[in-house]
DNA sequence: CCCAGAGGTGAATCTGGCT
DNA sequence: AAGCCAGATTCACCTCTGG
């Protein structure tokens, strides 16, 4: 845990910067105003699915301060185009105000606003880390027969900065996808049947986001505990997700009737217990073993000789754990570079061994070791 | 034959402009300098694959200490995002003044430019039409866990205008996808082979794009006899698919080396009987679903008990796809194998689930998820 | 001649913690 | 802040070689 680390003022600061969000809670109003009144620095992750049909309600104004009314109006192009860019602008900046150091941005839109979003994040200091394609498995077709079948939409995924920090759970996303790497192409079912929240026959909100997006977003990006921002909350697939998952969430909505049908929703969500909350664990993450352990423990004895896995290379292995080959000494991983001259190398899987009438990594030893000393 | 239509002095006009049009060469020089060599209003077709501006930052190795061969050209680098965007709306301008009121632009693209991209053509008046996703079935992986792989590119098709005319090959399309709707996201393996262009073995060009993509570009969006223009010709990728497919073209290249390759590559393409294109396109594969898809989705829950058919073995669902039983955990697959003691197990039909009052092999729940979400 | 296995490679913003 | 160093990390193809 971090925390425990900080120093205790420190640690009493976030304390309270997060025992003053309105966990769990959803801001009536404009999203921006919404924000201004969260904290800065205290969120760890944004979600927002803006609005792209420039229809944004009657208070915007253009650049030069005249008011728009969005429904009536007839714009040109670029003044719209102005519209929304200043909008999304004032939106951003306030998100980015309430993100911690560490945190994470993701966007969702479709070719009418996804450019315009993506551009402005990077001119505002957001680092793109991928672009993901949903890629829908049942798209509305294009009756006209005029264009390509709009089968997807398109999420940006950005930290705040090029030196930031964030989260991705790689082992988690590999596990998910049967032990291959996550892709950028989700392929995943838009939402409806039991899912599609509806009220007398008709759905209650027009592009309501399947859960199964939003799992995969905060499972790969974010850890229990976290705290998810959505400022664009609707019908509030962020949140039931983000209970399900463990994670904290806080919305924006303007409109009451999506209010409603989201508290309700979430209410309705099952939150997954401890057990079946667990992922798999990244070696990152996982408790360290020193080589030179293996040696006292007598896992390995010292004087053993290891080899490559072509049995080409070959290193003794001395009593603090350092190796020797010929005149050449050094740690699992700095001889094992050397003696391919190559700039580094993972000794525990570059070294082998024979055990049990098999020839193994040492990392398969380490393993062992670390079941065997479990608690 | 839209010519036919026009005015016998119009159509005089129209016949001088195409004379004055330098098809099937490549001009030397910056793009920019070549479009403006070119008569206003003349081309059909702009397909550019600018540079991306990669912002690559040191080597990168791969699991095994192989070196990543980057592009790391001097063509690539930009000093900062506004000195790409003046780039861009440099040529942005040049491909729009040359293109016919009724013709259209291509533009190829990853996240580090795609957004910059879209944006200014929407800005200059570019009317997007589709964004179309090729998601790539070999892409290079993320050696370093650090992200998603990125395993797609993205293009943004713009007529010249809202109300500007376009060409759309509909049935073309339909015919080439089986039947059904062209979709916007496209399938198809990167260029290497005997595709790729090789002298002395190492590549010619570090991007060359795979000529199944234009075909498909082409057929779609433009006619026989139909002017193409690409500024940014590389090897000739357009010129060779724009010559088999009956198209004329144009090339602005700067790199002598590349000028030499693509002229010698279009002089070897044959054309090509357009029955014969289907079977060049990458055959439908069957689609595949992951196990953790189904705990996305809610076809299983985490925390679902699954056991083998005689409910002799159990094991718990995780949030990410993972199984856990005793202190052993891992995926369908792995952990069948490990509770059986058996070298492999076929997760799918030895795990099995209660659905609906009986006992069934996750492999149902498979088949139904597919049945729910096929296109 | 075929097959198995080894080797190479593709538009990549590709580590992190401690001193 | 920069430097050091432990140590984590790959998928789908293609071509070539040896048996």
């Amino acid at each position: 845990m971090a925390q425990t680390l900080l120093k205790p003022r420190a640690a009493q600061a976030q304390a309270d910067v997060r025992a003053a969000l309105p966990l769990g809670q959803i801001i009536a109003g404009d999203c921006v105003e919404a924000m201004r009144s969260l904290p800065s620095a205290s969120v760890d992750l944004v979600f927002a699915d803006p609005p792209y049909n420039l229809q944004l309600g009657g208070d915007l104004s253009r650049p030069d301060g005249s008011h728009v009314d969005a429904v009536t109006d007839h714009w040109d192009q670029f003044d719209s185009f102005a519209v929304y860019d200043k909008f999304t602008r004032e939106w951003l900046t306030e998100a980015r105000r309430v993100l911690k150091p560490d945190g994470a941005l993701w966007v969702i839109g479709s070719y009418h606003n996804i450019f315009r979003l993506g551009a402005m994040m990077q001119d505002m200091g957001f680092w793109i880390l991928n672009d993901v394609v949903w890629r829908k498995a049942n798209p509305m077709p294009n009756f006209k027969g005029t264009r390509f079948t709009n089968a997807h939409e398109t999420l940006i995924w950005a930290s705040m900065g090029e030196k930031a920090r964030y989260t991705f759970n790689y082992t988690a996303m590999k596990t998910l996808n049967d032990e291959l790497q996550m892709r950028s192409d989700w392929v995943l079912p838009i939402c409806n049947g039991q899912e599609r929240l509806k009220k007398g026959g008709t759905k209650v909100h027009p592009t309501q986001k399947p859960e199964a997006l939003l799992y995969r977003v905060m499972l790969a990006t974010t850890n229990k505990g976290d705290v998810v921002l959505d400022p664009f909350f609707g019908t509030g697939t962020t949140g039931a997700v983000a209970k399900r998952l463990g994670r904290q969430w806080i919305g924006c909505e303007r409109e009451s009737n999506y209010r409603e049908a989201a508290l309700e929703r979430i209410e309705m969500a099952l939150e997954l217990d401890e057990s079946a909350l667990k992922t798999m664990q990244s070696p990152r993450s996982a408790p360290k073993v020193a080589f030179g352990t293996l040696i006292e423990t007598g896992w390995i004895a010292a004087g053993t000789v290891i080899t490559d896995k072509k049995r080409r290379l070959s290193a003794t292995v001395r009593a603090d754990g350092s190796l020797v080959s010929g005149t050449e000494i050094g740690s699992i991983h700095g001889l094992g570079a050397k003696l391919q001259g190559a700039p580094a190398c993972n000794g525990w899987t570059f070294w082998h061994i024979e055990h049990q009438g098999e020839v193994k990594p040492i990392d398969a030893l380490r393993k062992l070791y670390l079941l065997a000393t479990e608690d």
